[in-house]
DNA sequence: CCTGGAGTTGTCCTA
DNA sequence: TTAGGACAACTCCAG
């Protein structure tokens, strides 16, 4: 079977270390021709800014991986495949699974078209377990994440041990487009800014993932709930666009020693969430789009584009609200804590449909995963299968009092507070006119009034979901 | 089919 | 100051 030719078309699995379907191919085939296409025609939704950016330097180490001998194409990818094999004598062709509902209805098609020539296979290369293979006794999709995960996964037999093989790339003369004829980039400012704390590629997931198992897993149980802290992995960019591999986390995760069982345990359990919500989205396509819970489909949501937009901009006179919103803006990030914060702010206080907070992440975040990010969004706001309960309402003063005692998070992405006592800093609102002068400081013209009443928005939200209440059960 | 226990991440009030 | 219970009811899940 030696000296055929075979194509590996990469999607959201950019590496090449522990590649099922790679790993597949080169016990196959002598040469393999690594291909990716930037698919801008059956896209649903269309990548955000922040996803283009990362795509944009990803696709550079990618190629430099394989020597340059990566196919970049731009279009259809039914098209592009059928030039590439009417351009080789290709043997099979091969890819690891996407799971979004739209990627599968287009995956299937082309599956089905071209596997009339050519054999075409697919694998496993982003979850630990196949949506399809964890199901209740009675074959009907788990809703809630323990049982999900405690009896169906981990009960289950264990993820796929990583695997890394010895690949030669086709050194070819096929054409391929150049990065920047993708247009992925808009020479925006706000491009190069936000990826100054970041190095994309496989090798530096490498390097992130042993750092955070040598610094970050000690104290990751207690310490994970803290923004300033060094305790969360941000591997999720990574993750999502398959630079690392779940399994190789979760195997590397065994190895550690003397960091405590519960912190270990714990952070699988988050890859185990990871893998809820790819679940969700793969049992429930409409995750993305609609209520889990029909009955939120009558809520009474706000359409209130100013407030909308001053959370977008972290200009809500909320400082912990305000910090997680720019520190998002600046570097296509934010911490997990703090997404919960602006979240329930967002579609508890402020009232605002859930869609639209997920819409702004998708667009800003590195991460922007649409499982996940769908998922999230459905669990703070409730309208999720197993989401917070409705009545569990953020107070953004306390949670920034908790989990940023010094508040150093707030200082660092909202400095206009920096000289503003610990006393007031969660609610600067409160600051009495005396230490305002004394600091220089003017509400609303240094930093806005809160544009809510926290107390007050708190009421009404309740009231709100006390309507929604009333108006179900008639 | 019936039944009982459980459900990621909180807040507020009260004693 | 602090610990404990209420918050509201439902659906999910497993025996």
């Amino acid at each position: 079977m030696k000296n055929k030719v075979a194509v590996h078309w990469f999607r959201q699995d950019l590496r090449v270390k522990d590649n099922p379907s790679l790993n597949y191919l080169s016990k196959k085939y002598e040469n393999i021709i690594g291909l990716f296409v930037f698919d801008d025609v059956n896209r649903d939704p269309r990548l955000g800014s922040a996803s283009k950016v990362w795509l944009c330097e990803s696709l550079k180490h990618l190629n430099e991986q394989l020597n340059g001998n990566l196919i970049l194409l731009k279009g259809d990818p039914q098209e592009c495949l059928e030039e590439i094999l009417n351009f080789f004598d290709v043997e099979e062709v091969s890819w690891n699974r996407c799971y979004e509902p739209w990627v599968i209805k287009r995956d299937k098609k082309i599956k089905s078209n071209i596997s009339e020539k050519i054999k075409v296979s697919s694998f496993n290369g982003s979850l630990l377990w196949e949506p399809w293979e964890i199901l209740k006794d009675d074959n009907t999709p788990y809703k809630v994440f323990t049982p999900f995960y405690k009896r169906g996964c981990l009960s289950k037999k264990a993820p796929r041990n990583p695997e890394t093989s010895k690949i030669n790339f086709f050194n070819h003369n096929f054409r391929s487009t150049n990065i920047c004829d993708l247009q992925l980039l808009q020479n925006k400012e706000w491009e190069s800014q936000t990826l100054k704390i970041w190095q994309v590629g496989e090798a530096q997931a490498e390097k992130i993932m042993k750092n955070f198992l040598e610094e970050g897993i000690k104290d990751y149980s207690d310490g994970r709930n803290f923004p300033k802290k060094k305790n969360v992995s941000r591997l999720s960019p990574f993750l999502h666009w398959g630079q690392i591999s779940p399994n190789t986390i979760w195997y590397a995760l065994s190895k550690v020693n003397d960091v405590g069982e519960e912190n270990i345990e714990v952070f699988k359990s988050e890859l185990g969430w990871r893998e809820f919500a790819y679940y969700l989205n793969y049992h429930f396509p409409y995750l993305q789009k609609e209520n889990l819970k029909k009955n939120f489909d009558n809520f009474k949501w706000k359409n209130d584009e100013i407030s909308f937009q001053r959370w977008t901009k972290g200009e809500t006179g909320i400082p912990i609200v305000d910090a997680g919103m720019r520190e998002l803006y600046q570097t296509g990030y934010m911490h997990n804590r703090s997404r919960m914060i602006v979240g329930s702010f967002l579609v508890k206080n402020l009232l605002i449909h859930w869609k639209k907070g997920e819409e702004w992440f998708w667009d800003c975040l590195f991460d922007a995963d649409a499982a996940s990010n769908s998922a999230s969004w459905q669990w703070i706001a409730g309208t999720g299968t197993d989401s917070t309960p409705y009545f569990r309402i953020f107070n953004p003063v306390t949670q920034g009092q908790k989990f940023d005692p010094e508040g150093q998070y707030i200082k660092k992405f909202v400095p206009e507070l920096n000289d503003m006592p610990i006393k007031y800093l969660f609610s600067p609102w409160e600051c009495p006119e005396n230490i305002q002068n004394e600091i220089n400081f003017k509400l609303g013209v240094n930093y806005p009034n809160p544009i809510v009443d926290l107390k007050e928005s708190r009421k009404r939200a309740l009231l709100t979901y006390e309507i929604l209440r009333r108006e179900n059960s008639k």
